[in-house]
DNA sequence: TTATTATATTGCAATATTACGATATATTAA
DNA sequence: TTAATATATCGTAATATTGCAATATAATAA
């Protein structure tokens, strides 16, 4: 026994969960904060901001990427790594939907 | 080598990623939901409504609780649980205030 | 062609998470 | 008091994540 019991959850449960393992760690939050410093949709010179290794950042990359939440465009030998509107505005509503629910509620 | 070089992080890209970290799991979020659907702040039968054993539901609570995105009081031998509007708002804010932020650049 | 540059992938060690049986704690009921 | 009920904690096995050196890939430059 172990980890994720992911079978016995709705698919959009997992879905959610994901997403939100996606920003799960402060390398990603970062890299979600640097992208929306440059106003340019400015590329690989993410290495250069973070304290980790190239590949370190090339797999928290993917993981944004493999959620939607960034979208990379290959640019000559780099990549522009840019921020995905709707997935942000997704999360806003998700959060958005439970707030107004809980306005009706006691506690 | 490993896990967590948060000491490089900033607080705040810390704990942003300490309150996604607790949303990234579907037993979660399916508490989450739960708890928006019963009325009344029910208490310990979330163990009924999940496909894990009392420990583990109660493990899953325990990290809901500590970044504050649900509160327990004591009711007699039982303890009732219910949601955090505050931290509903501010995950709420901290996507808005990206998606604002996006409307004003490219790609 | 051979460099150079930028990014991705592989493989592996260190660490964290998940799940649960067993057990502890705490409150009320008898 | 003892029993019953509800929840928390401990210990541990299974699995997942994190980080990076080494290496691979892919595009342009010389």
């Amino acid at each position: 026994m172990g980890a994720s019991k992911s079978d016995f959850f709705s698919d959009e449960q997992n879905e959610l969960a994901n997403l939100f393992k996606a920003i799960s760690h402060p390398a990603r939050i970062a890299i979600i904060q640097y992208l929306l410093t440059v106003d340019t949709c400015i590329c690989g010179d993410i290495v250069n901001e973070l304290p980790l290794a190239q590949p370190t950042v090339s797999q928290h990359l993917k993981e944004l990427k493999n959620v939607g939440i960034i979208k990379g465009t290959i640019e000559g030998t780099s990549i522009c790594y840019c921020l995905n509107p709707e997935i942000m505005e997704k999360m806003e509503n998700y959060f958005g939907g439970i707030s107004k629910e809980l306005k009706n509620k006691c506690c």
